[in-house]
DNA sequence: ATTAAATTTCAACATTTGTTGAAATCGCAC
DNA sequence: GTGCGATTTCAACAAATGTTGAAATTTAAT
């Protein structure tokens, strides 16, 4: 006889799958305290299944967490992709402005972020924390996201031209920095505001952090054009502090 | 009966005390794994020294925590005061240039991360993580260096009089940001560049970062003031991607 | 040398940790 | 229904968790 549909619905019910439910438990959890900050039974009862469950469907509690990682990781990564190049082919025969660029690269995250719903939050909550982190970050991170970030980067050496590719991949390091503290939402910068900047407003980003990065961008490969005479380590100067030049203005 | 003289040490001695030894191993092993990531036996053992000593010093573990946190803000935020009042002082009767601000912020962190040694590194590796962490960000952060940012974020006014306030601490958000996640020296850049740059090599940061914050903070401004007839949430446009009208010079 | 306080040691505590096998149950093609 | 593989349950494992109280030791002032 014909099995009834299937997934969430009404009468038969069965219910969203273990594996998916544990995964949805894990996000959640793992971004609110980390990977050790949570037990295996938290994650088993949250989602409401058994604790062996964990160990036959992802072999582990680091499987998880990289399962964790690597599933929303494969729905974004394409779409950013398809966005910077949509970008690339409008922008030919030129190269596309440093801000279409960024913005391909945060716009798909923060639009989810904003508006996906929550599990796309606790899923970025979780990359800023795993950036930052010098377990994870060098085998997470890498692992997901270079291949994309090489594109970007790529394609950001077409827009500067004239760059040396040291400042690009700082200034691109500047950028990862900014998004990921971003999505951590810890609400830091509503009380240091008095409530005037809100850390979930992640419009005010959007409208912001492209037109940020872009121009600091532009800023250091002007820097490294005019400067390349002092190799500028500094350090060691007790007295003037450092800027360049171009800093004078407002002290006119 | 006269014990002899004490234990490692030759002649007089008198090693470091138990209760630096134990914050000295839990800076290094918090920086490494987190909070949950390592046991207060692991630190004792590291600090050679007996596990019930966290307990009579410093009361648990949690209070271990903040006062490796509390140890090393309390020497470095009177400094990075004192610089930015110099800066200002020399700059009057103007304001200083937006370089020379950003970096007393920075300049005596990347200092100490550079050379500081060790435990120094460690404990900025430890800040990155905190920064980013909704646990503990809110907490650790906003108790021990916000009083210290209200009086930087208060120079960035003076030297921005004309910029709607929320830019600025947008600013200073996408600033905390980067600069933390480069403390946390995962080395993903030197991966993405294939050695060309290194985690690693602060001097190269704090030789790019100032120009880049500043650069950013300008174009936060002067958004604010050329694009405040839209309201600029964008998140709809397919097309159109957001730029102003200053990036296309590469395009050319 | 005597004393009292501060520090360190030792052993043990009740929980919790991740993982695992064996049994039970389910889904579904025959 | 029968059978079979996939999934789930249950109970248990050894190891590790943070903390504590009592005893031993060290430190420093008298």
């Amino acid at each position: 006889m014909r099995m009834m549909r299937r997934k969430t619905g009404q009468r038969g019910a069965a219910r969203t799958p273990a594996k998916t439910r544990i995964l949805d438990a894990a996000e959640t959890l793992f971004a609110r305290t980390g990977f050790y900050g949570v037990s295996v039974r938290e994650i088993t009862e949250a989602a409401g299944v058994d604790v062996a469950l964990v160990s036959y469907h992802f072999g582990g509690k680091r499987e998880l967490f990289a399962a964790v990682f690597q599933r929303r990781a494969q729905l974004l990564n394409p779409e950013r992709l398809a966005m910077l190049e949509q970008v690339r082919r409008q922008a030919l025969p030129g190269a596309p402005a440093l801000e279409d660029i960024v913005n391909a690269f945060t716009y798909p995250l923060l639009e989810r972020s904003a508006r996906g719903g929550p599990g796309w939050k606790s899923y970025f909550a979780l990359i800023a924390q795993v950036n930052n982190s010098p377990e994870w970050g060098p085998i997470l991170m890498t692992e997901y996201f270079d291949p994309l970030v090489e594109r970007f980067i790529a394609v950001l050496r077409e827009a500067l031209p004239e760059c040396d590719a040291r400042e690009i991949y700082w200034g691109y390091q500047f950028l990862t920095g900014a998004l990921t503290l971003t999505f951590a939402e810890t609400g830091r910068i509503d009380k240091l505001s008095g409530g005037l900047c809100r850390s979930t407003d992640l419009d005010s980003v959007h409208a912001r952090l492209a037109h940020y990065v872009a121009a600091g961008f532009r800023a250091l490969c002007e820097r490294a054009r005019t400067e390349s005479g002092r190799p500028a380590p500094a350090a060691r100067r007790t007295r003037r502090a450092t800027s360049g030049r171009t800093g004078q203005r407002a002290a006119r």
